[in-house]
Parts: structure tokens; C-alpha cells; sequence
DNA sequence: TTTATTTACGACAACGTTGTCGTAGGTTTT
DNA sequence: AAAACCTACGACAACGTTGTCGTAAATAAA
């Protein structure tokens, strides 16, 4: 059933009922009404691709994430889902599994017209971003959020890493820890290095000699994370509190902990960035840092659908920043009976 | 940069490029190795719209799922993902809240050339197939994974819900208890009634009397749920065991028994259907079924891709069933000392 | 009444690609 | 040497929709 076959079943031009359908002012109020009925009685629906193609509008997005198995993604594509459903956009899903060559593949994918528009986030890997100037050459609309990047000036959406990075680590100091260590997730990392220059200045508020020993520098690699944080609280003077600038850190440590027979918190304080809703039951229940990632996603999408809606030429480039809140928990409470 | 501009930059028609493009036997190596070259050079792709709309081929496929903030969820898109990427198609997510109206007018949206295939996982809500049976007539390849139902004859990957209904309820008997509760999550939902099902053979094979008063119907409704799981607990025989059908119901019962002060697994024993990685950490460690959700994602779209590539008549129609795993922790222990 | 304007519709050309068909020139077969 | 057959390419018509333009008939302005 397409648009040919309802014109003959109405004796109308074609040209005559593809304008009755989008509402014309060129077509009468009495034809708009018969055609449209004729169209749900012969459940005729335009086809996308060939509209698509001629208006070259695809009504979709891309939403380029690191990972879904996480808690944090999951209700920003929430998010982001809801306000595309609102505008009619369909939403395309890429994760490049933290690795970078699979993210520039997929930008490489997206150049042609496939998406209107496209919000990131970015792998731990990324380092260079000659494939994000592509896509903004191309003029397609995109958006960052979260993990983003300075060069390719676009709008993004992040939430106050930096006073969230001071926050945590002087809940730790007011908590009585002297040894603070840092586990950052990359070295590219906006997000990592924004929680981490927190932290150092945390410490220097507080008159606490900062000590690269304490820097932990993780990555993608889980095992190997796992003995960096291993061979960090082995040390002789292990650290008496850990910031994780991402969850999974943290529960590497509380496993770690657990093999080594650390106490969380006597021995050892923990306090991390997370989403997970588990976190006030896991034991012990653990301190956050937690983000709001559905109002990021919403935000995000909105940002997105106001670039190509207006197809405004970004002159001045948003910059959202949400408020992530502090919830303390036993994993750093001082006074906790063994 | 399209065809036309190539083909004129090589001085040769743009059907000749097109087929050079697609490796056509009907051109020349030498032409071939030409055109490709002048193409890398000038950095033409096709454009994915026009070559969609010719070969009404979107090389697309879409979920639909409940919800993606859960741990199942977000593992099973991986899965599929990492199919869809080696076959070089693109994945649209659409989210239905658990709600049927809006899995009605997802699948709306999908029958007319939008994508090539369904994979989809029920709402709870879902009671009627109309809409589902709408997609099968239309052709559409479609595919059901774990919250399937048996009308639309379609292709199910599921995991061995029954027999895990009954492992785990065996499971609560072995460590003593006599009075269990089921927490299920949908009247309608195939997994719900699968697990039920298991949980009933179980009190049978072991002479223990069901009790529909121990039968606990919930929702999408979580705070309504809260007040169930609450008035169960509250009880003057309250269960000494709780078989809760999904994680998000565990959850809710450990706030509760925190709330009631009762220890678990003292005075109530936890297992749970759950794909969290924080089980291992939670106070107490949760005993879970966990199912293979990665596993199931990728069976399910390469069953998708069968259906797609071959176009099969879907005659044998496949029904995978996967193994989950019993994983005992604390929450089930029966000798844990207060 | 004549001329300008609006209303309501139809004709038609794109959009960029793919696949069918036609064909000139060369190669093989009889 | 004629007939049959490849080889390598070009012409062209789709795919279904949208938007521009043209134009009768009806209405308004002169």
C-alpha cells in the first residue's frame, strides 16, 4: 500500500493526497478528511525509508557509549529515550567497549546522512579526536556528555566533577584519613582527570603533601586494575582511604579488600562516583557520589534536538552542568565498631 | 559526493562506478582498482538513505525491552550488539516502561520498512498479541527472548525458567525452610508463570502444601509492591523464605526487612532471579539464579539473522533455551550466626 | 465587465542508488 | 569467414516520497 495505490482508490493525483497527509494548506478541509480516513481504512503508512531519502532526514539518533552494563548508562539512554520518543526520533545504539579504533569506526559510519544527529560519550582510550572535527566539519549535530573532550568545540553536558572530586575526597579527610589514594580511569578521561584535580586540590586545602604513589593509574583492563589496587593496599603504609572515580573500581577494591581481610571502613575508607542503586545495600553499604544520569540523558537529547531542530550554527556553545550529590554510607564512617 | 560527481571525476558512467563499488562481475579489475581508488581519495561512502530506500533494506534491526536500567537488560544489548556489528547492521533501542500501550505503538512504528528485524523481550503489562501478531503477518523477521508468550509462532530464546523455579525453591527447603513465599511480577508474563510453575512442582516433590496466601502478585508498580512485600512480612506466621522472581523485588524486601528489623537469613531466607555483579557484595552476600544474559543476547540475534538472511519460511521453529546457575550466598544460609 | 487574486488540485522532476537490459568490440567456435 | 559468444561498459527505469510549478475554476477587486 503506498501513496499510488490510496490515489487511485480516492481519484485524486498522488501529489494531491501526499499533501493531504501532511496537512497542506493547498488541499481543502473536505479532501483532507476523506483522505485521511481512506488512508486508516487502508492502514496506508508513509514509508520511512523512502521518505527518509527524499526529505535526506532520517529521524534517528546515535547514542555512541562506552558500555551499557553499567549503572550509569542505562538511565541516561532512559533519558535520552524519553525526549526522542517525545519528537517522533528513532535512537541508534553504538558502544565502543572502551576502545577508541572501534569508536572511530563508528563515527566513520555516521557521516552520511544515517542520523540527524549524534551524542557521545567517550572511550577511556580516546586520545586523539580528528575523527570528532570530521563529524563537526560535516556539520553533523552532536552533542558530548559525560566523558567529553575540549577540542571539537560542541555543546556538552557534564556534571561538577571537579567540586564533586574536592567533596569526596574532604569527606574522607573529615572522616580521619590521612593517606588518601586516587584511582583514575584514564589518562584522557575528562571525567577521571576533573575528579582528580579535585582531589589534589583537596589536599592541598587540607595541607596534605600530595603523593604520586597514591595515583593509581587504572584503565580497561579489569585484572590488571586488579593488581594495581592489590599491590596498593599490600604496601607498608597502605592508604587509610581510596577514592574510585568510577564504581567498578570500587568493587574490585571491596573484593580485594575482602581477600586480603581488610576492614571497609576501619581499615580502609571508600568513597566513589556511582549510580548503582545496590550501593546502600552492598556491605558495607558504600559511600557515592552519585550523578544524575536520566536528567542527563534528557538534557543531553534536548541540547541534541535544539541544534537540529534550529540548526542553530553553535555559536555559543552549551555547556550544561548538573549537580551530583553526596550520599555518605557506612564504607566511610569513622566511628564504625569492628 | 555522490555517484554521479565520482563517475564524472573517472570519466565513466555512474552505473559502471556503482557496480565497480559493489564488486560486480561485470567490471574490469583494472576499472575496479580505479574507481576504488578515486573513491578512498575522495572519501565517498554511499549514501546509506538512497541505497536503503533502493534495496528497501535498512540494515537495521530494533529491540524493544522493558526497561534497560536493570542488570539483565544491559548485558543482553551487548550481546546483540556485538552481533549486529560483526554483521554490519545498526540496532534502535525502544524502551516500553513496562507498558503496553507503548509496546503497541512501538510496534507500529516498526512494520513498514523501518528495519528489517524485531527482537523483542514483553512488558509486564502485555496480555494481549494482536500487535505482536500484526508484525508476523506483515513478514517482519521477529524474535522473542526471555519474556516471550505463545501465540505469534515466532523463534524464542529463553533460559530454563521452570527447572530453576524448582532448583531454587529446593534450594530455600534444603536450608530449612517450611513456609515460602513467591514474589511474582506479572500475571501475563511467561517468566513469571515459568518460575511460579517451578515453585509449585517444588512444594509438591517435597510435600509441602502451596498456599495462595503466600502467593504475592506484584507490579510495575514499586511502591505498591513495597506495601505487599510489607504486609507478607508482617504477618503473624510470616514465611521463613522468599523466592522473589526478579532482583528489583529482593531489593525491595531487604529494604523492608531492614525496616521490620529482620535478619537475613535468620529470620527470612532471600533467593532471587538476578544478573546484578553487587550480589556478591550485598549485606548479606544474595543468593541468585543468574542467567547467561550476554550469551542470550547474541543467540538470540543470530537466530534474528537466520531469519533475515535466509528468509526462512520460519517452519522448525527454534527455541533456545539457555542454563542459568544457582549461585548460593549468605542470604540463603542456614547456619549464619546472628 | 474586466482584471487581479485566491483556492484546490494535478503534473512532474527530483533525491542517489541499484539492477535490468542493450550493445560495441573483441574472442572463440564451427 | 561466418556465426555464436563473451567482456566491459553505458543508458535507463525504477524505488515512494516531497516540493515546486502550472493552471483551471472560483472569488475578489477595479
Amino acid at each position: 500500500m503506498n501513496l499510488k495505490q490510496l490515489a487511485k482508490e480516492l481519484n485524486l493525483s498522488f501529489s494531491t493526497v501526499s499533501k493531504a497527509l501532511r496537512d497542506s494548506h493547498e488541499i481543502s478541509t473536505d479532501t483532507k478528511k476523506r483522505v485521511l480516513a481512506k488512508a486508516k481504512e487502508l492502514n496506508y503508512q508513509v514509508n520511512p525509508l523512502a521518505s527518509s531519502f527524499r526529505k535526506q532526514k532520517s529521524l534517528t539518533i546515535a547514542v555512541v557509549i562506552p558500555e551499557v552494563v553499567n549503572d550509569f548508562f542505562g538511565p541516561v539512554i532512559n533519558g535520552i529515550e524519553s525526549i526522542a520518543q517525545e519528537k517522533g526520533y528513532h535512537v541508534l545504539i553504538y558502544l565502543t567497549h572502551e576502545d577508541m579504533q572501534k569508536e572511530v569506526a563508528i563515527t566513520q559510519l555516521l557521516q552520511n546522512g544515517r542520523v540527524d544527529g549524534i551524542m557521545m560519550s567517550l572511550s577511556e582510550q580516546t586520545s586523539e579526536t580528528t575523527h570528532l572535527e570530521a563529524l563537526k566539519e560535516k556539520g553533523i549535530p552532536l552533542v558530548f556528555f559525560d566523558r567529553t573532550v575540549d577540542q571539537p568545540d560542541a555543546p556538552k553536558v557534564t556534571t561538577d566533577d571537579y567540586n564533586c572530586g574536592i567533596k569526596a575526597t574532604e569527606h574522607l579527610i573529615e572522616n580521619g584519613c590521612k593517606q588518601i589514594a586516587f584511582l583514575s580511569i584514564s589518562q584522557h578521561l575528562s571525567i577521571s582527570n576533573k575528579r582528580m584535580n579535585g582531589y589534589l586540590e583537596a589536599l592541598k586545602k587540607n595541607n596534605i603533601k600530595s603523593d604520586s604513589a597514591l595515583l593509581v593509574s587504572c584503565d580497561s583492563h579489569d585484572a590488571k586494575n586488579n593488581e594495581r589496587i592489590q599491590e596498593l593496599l599490600k604496601r607498608e603504609n597502605r592508604p587509610d582511604g581510596i577514592f574510585a572515580s568510577v564504581e567498578k573500581l570500587a568493587i574490585s577494591t571491596y573484593k580485594i579488600c575482602e581477600a586480603l581481610r581488610l576492614n571497609i571502613p576501619n581499615d580502609v575508607k571508600i568513597i566513589t562516583f556511582s549510580n548503582s542503586y545496590t550501593a546502600p545495600f552492598l556491605n558495607p553499604s558504600l559511600t557515592t557520589v552519585t550523578q544524575p544520569a536520566y536528567e542527563m540523558g534528557r538534557e543531553a537529547a534536548a541540547v541534541l534536538f535544539k541544534l537540529i531542530e534550529k540548526k542553530k550554527p553553535a555559536s555559543p556553545m552549551e555547556n550544561i552542568v548538573l549537580n551530583s550529590v553526596l550520599i555518605a554510607r557506612n564504607s566511610t564512617k569513622s566511628e564504625l565498631a569492628r
